[in-house]
Order: structure tokens, then sequence, then C-alpha cells
DNA sequence: CACCCCCTTGGAACTAGTTCCATCCTAGCA
DNA sequence: TGCTAGGATGGAACTAGTTCCAAGGGGGTG
């Protein structure tokens, strides 16, 4: 069996509130019983246990993540930033993946129920108003990222503006039939919708204000993916006025818009420029033009604001990083 | 305060075994009381502590990964697979991101010190032996994934014959000058070396047997990631006697050389084949030929082993899962 | 010389579960 | 009716730390 703190007291003949002070450093003990009391630590190996430890202070040091689709490339660079950030603090994080709406919930649910992380981020999720009762009735802090919830300090963008600024962009180069290919619009409270939806209000912003018509065979959405996206595009372009150019609200989404138009040999951009959204890994290798959002910063920024969660803060309000335009070939000046 | 399982039991009059029992539905407890205590719970708005719990069992129901570069694409893969297969057997997931050296000691040295995890997965690096000590002393299971270790169990594949595959094809296809391009050929303790060694070994028995020469020019080296194997793919290709094909041990490699052929304006596969590894998501995007590996499975597969580990079974021996030659665009027969 | 202060120390109590032994009770059987 | 087996139950002890109060002791001061 392992050393315990008492094993340790016994041997060095001191007491266990002695050992306890020499393992967390407390200058209340003399130089020379610290010398004994680590020379017998090392002598029987001991080995602190940390479950002991939090279950003594109330603490885990861990943050947990609920993400959805943590394999998006956006989602994974958020977490980098969520993981660098914690480990400097010698927090664990906990990741959970959720791929289906119910995981959503039980994740939720057993987040609040268990106490085995001091604090939870939630990636492109909001809190329904029950679940956020919850969580605050559970003392469990909470900071969302690339969402906002009523009076939940989180990280986002202003998307509406992403939005604004890809359009504003395929206007001034001269387009006047621009689509929008994005998420579905369902309930609310599934994964992402507002992300998507805000970009494309901005998109809608940005026609009127360019007194450009909303031309609602111009609006598609279908689930987050590449070939969904693909599918989407093609039915675009081939309807009788084809748009000119099309803003995916996300990268992912671009890259089918792009296959689109591969397999209808129309080049890019003379014949269809492509906007996507996110500035992903891939997005300058595929020279596609995107509204760039600092991705690994929300996650470095939301952990930073957890913290002050957890040193008893108030809640601190909701902040916005900046979004801007990354133009790259796919929509090149070319009229 | 919370209500603790005391509570629970004095407020519903019988004892603090019994409130434990229909925790743990154990069989012991009779109906009735059962629904007594149950009602109880839900009276107090009981939350049982996880943590106690964890520390009473002596087991966290965690497990760590320390995976290096959690962005790659196949790693992200890899801890989906992870993930999904400890949730379902109610486990938690530590995600610990290496991308340094240093930190890949101190994230092992401290896996082992702390006690915050019941077993360990290791992605793309072996413990060095004295490492492997300390975690058979710290009775701390292990399972490796992508990297063998002797007496270790882990998943990997046959990455020489990956290579030998990869290889085999392109000569299959006419191909005579076949370059390889790999992550450096430094310290065998720093990450992900085996593999991308592997798959040159395998690169070069299939050239031999083939009866091609090996020139060592066509072998080049170089960090991970596009951008530098499109440098190093610009020189094997300005060479006097350029390449007709080249072999990437990754597909984000592979990604690097076709940038670079659409730098020199070389059409693929015409003037230049290229096959990569791993298969990733965005490998059918590219149409690349690739190596495919069960990535997903790979992490799926390791977890169960783990579990077998602490269920208490000798350490299974170390497995291989198949690998499988995906061919596309970027290899297409023409010559 | 007595008093006081403060540095150092010891250890009981506490955290919230699980485990297991002792005990109670009841039904079944002789 | 008495005995017994076994299901149901209660609760002390245990897990390994932290916390905090009481107390020892040495040195300085009036």
């Amino acid at each position: 069996m392992a050393a315990t703190i008492r094993d340790v007291a016994r041997v060095a003949g001191v007491g266990l509130g002695t050992v306890s002070r020499v393992l967390n450093n407390s200058p209340l003990v003399s130089a020379a019983t610290r010398q004994r009391v680590l020379a017998v630590m090392a002598e029987l190996r001991y080995n602190p246990s940390q479950i002991a430890r939090n279950f003594a202070l109330g603490k885990t040091l861990t943050v947990a993540t609920i993400a959805p689709f943590f394999t998006r490339p956006s989602v994974v660079e958020r977490l980098r930033g969520i993981e660098a950030t914690l480990t400097a603090s010698g927090y664990h994080l906990v990741v959970f993946n959720v791929e289906a709406v119910e995981r959503r919930d039980e994740c939720l649910r057993e987040a609040v129920r268990n106490d085995r992380a001091d604090g939870l981020l939630l990636v492109s999720l909001a809190p329904r108003p029950d679940e956020a009762v919850a969580l605050r009735e559970a003392h469990l802090p909470v900071v969302l990222i690339d969402t906002c919830a009523e009076g939940l300090p989180g990280v986002s963008i202003d998307d509406v503006a992403g939005g604004h600024l890809a359009t504003s962009h395929l206007i001034a180069l001269g387009h006047r039939r621009i689509a929008f290919i994005g998420d579905p619009e369902t309930d609310p409270l599934t994964f992402n919708f507002t992300s998507s939806r805000d970009r494309m209000l901005g998109y809608q912003q940005a026609l009127a204000a360019a007194k450009l018509p909303l031309n609602p065979a111009y609006e598609r959405h279908g689930l987050h993916g590449r070939y969904e996206a693909r599918v989407l595009a093609r039915e675009l372009l081939h309807l009788p006025e084809p748009p000119t150019a099309i803003f995916a609200a996300s990268d992912t989404q671009a890259m089918g818009v792009l296959e689109a138009a591969r397999d209808l040999h129309l080049p890019v951009p003379e014949a269809l420029a492509v906007v996507g959204f996110d500035d992903i890994d891939i997005a300058e290798y595929l020279g596609l033009t995107t509204v760039r959002q600092p991705l690994f910063e929300s996650g470095a920024r939301a952990v930073e604001l957890l913290f002050l969660l957890l040193s008893g803060a108030a809640p601190p309000p909701a902040e916005r990083l900046p979004v801007e335009l990354v133009v790259r070939r796919t929509s090149m000046k070319n009229r």
C-alpha cells in the first residue's frame, strides 16, 4: 500500500499537521523539521493523494468542457486554447463530445449532478433557462464560448458583423446575386444555431444596405458538413438565375461549395466567388476567402473568465472578440 | 450546504448503509424502503458527491490521455474514438496536449505522481524505460496508441506494411523515381518518430523488392507540417532528375506536396503522383490517394484494452489494426 | 525573575462516501 | 410452537487529506 501522510508523520516523529504544512509549503515549519519530513517522504516514496486532497478541499482542479462535434477544426482550435490556459494553471481539462441532441442534455445534467469539475465551459451550446437555474443552484460556474445567454458570462464574436463583412466584400466586388448557405434553422436550442443564424442576419443586412433584393431562394440551410453544403450549392447553381457568389456560414461548408463548383466546372472565382467563415487551418491551403475569428483566444479567454468566477468574482459581462476579413483566391477581383 | 448521505438517512429514518445501498442499486433493500429513500433524496435535492465516492472507492472513473499536437486531424479522430468509448462506460476523459518535448516529460511525471486518473493512454508517445518502471510502480495502467514499447499493451498499425503498400502502388503505376517525405529522423524518444520511420522502411523495402535503386536524395525529412513538406517537395521537384511520384508519411505532408506541385504548375497526377497516409477527412476532398488506418477504432480499442487492465487482467499483447490503400485522383493511372 | 508573545507543533475533527459485521425480524419448516 | 436460515438494516470504521485550536517552549523585556 502506498504511504500516507500518517506514515510520514510517524516515521519522521512529527505530527500530522506538520506534514501537511510541509506539503503545502506553509511558512509555519522550521527549516530543520521541513528537511526531516522531506527526507522521510523521499525515503517512503510518498505520493500525496490528489483525490483525498480534492475531497478535503472540496475542489477538483478540473474544468469540464462540453463541445458539439469536437472534431470540427474550429472547435479543436478552441479546445487547444482552453487546454493550454488550464494546464498553465495546474487545472485539468475533461472533455465531452456531443454529437447528438440527447447527449447535450445528458452531459449538462451530469455536469450539474456530479461535482467532478469546479467549472464548466460550453462551446456553441447555451443552457436552457431551466438548465441555467440548475447550474446556479449547483454553484457550478459556467462560461459560454461562441454563444450568448442572458446573464451568463461568455466569449463570442459579433456574427452579424461577420456576416455583414463577408457579404459587403462580395457586393464591393460587384456581385449582385449572392447566396447564403448555413446550418438548419431548427430549434434554437440545438447546436450552433445562433452563429449561423446571426451570420445570415448580417448577410441580409448587408444586402439591404446595398439596396439589393433578398431572394429567399438564395438562402439554403442544411446540416453542417461539406457534403450537405455541396448538395445545396449544386441546387443553387442549377437555379435559372444562379448566384455569382456564395457566402457559407463556415469554412467547412465553403469547402462543399468549392466542390460543387468543381462538379459543374465553374471556375472560382471567375464564375463563382466563395467566402467562408472561421479561417480554419485549411482555408489558407484552399485559398479560401473567409472571416477570421480568434478561435484559440476564445478558449483561452473563456478560461480566464472562468478563473475569475472561481475566485469568487461577480460574473463578468459577456465579451466579444474581433473578426477580420481575410481575402484570398476564391474572391479575387475579377469583374 | 448540499445534503449528504447522512441527511438523507436521518430524514428518511434509515441507516447510512441503507442509503448507500439505494444509491448503488443493491438488491439488499426492500422495495418500500427504497421508495422512501428515493423520495427523501428528491425532496432534499440530494446529489451524491462523486468526489467523496471516488475517494472512498479509491477510483476516479477518469482516464488521462496524453497526445502530441492534438489539433492534428488524425489525433483528433483517435480522441473521438477514445471519448466515445470512455463516455459509454461512465468514464471521464482528461486530455493533455503536448506541443513541446519538455511538456511530454512533465505530463508523464504528473500522471504518475497524481492519482487523478485510473489509467493512461499515450498517443504517438512511448514511455522511456525509466518512465515505464515508474508507471508500473504507481500501478497506473497504460495503453499505447500508434506506438509500441516492450511489454506494454498498445494499438498500432503495421506502418512498414503501409509504406510498402503505398510505394508498391506507385511502382505498379509505372513510376520509377519515387521520393519520400517524412518527419525528422531525430531522437527516437520524441513524437511520432516511429511511424514516419517505419513508413519509410516500407517505402525502401518496396523499392528494393522491385529492384529499384534507393536514392538518398529522394528521402527528405522535416517537421510535420504542410509548410515544411511544401518546401521539401519543391526541393525534390527542382532536382536535375525530379521524382515522378512522392509518398508522404502523412496526409498533412501530402497536402504540402500538392501545394508544391501547384507552385510549379505540375499537373497531378500527370506530372506528379502523390500518396499520403492516414486518410484524414480532407483527403477525400482533395482526391488524395492515401493509406487508410482506422483512427477512431484505434482510440476505441485502446480504451477497451485499458478497461481490461483496470479489471485486473494481465496485460494483453499489443494489437495491430489493418491498413488499406485508398486510390484517388492524385495517383490515377496515367502512363 | 516573572511575564508575555510568537514561532512551532500536535492532533482531533472534518470532508462524504463505502464496506462489512452484528443484529433484528420474519417466514418456512419440523 | 420453537428453531433456523436468510433477507433487511444500522452504524462504526475506513479512505487520506486539511483545518484549526490548544499548547509547548524559547527569547526578549519590564
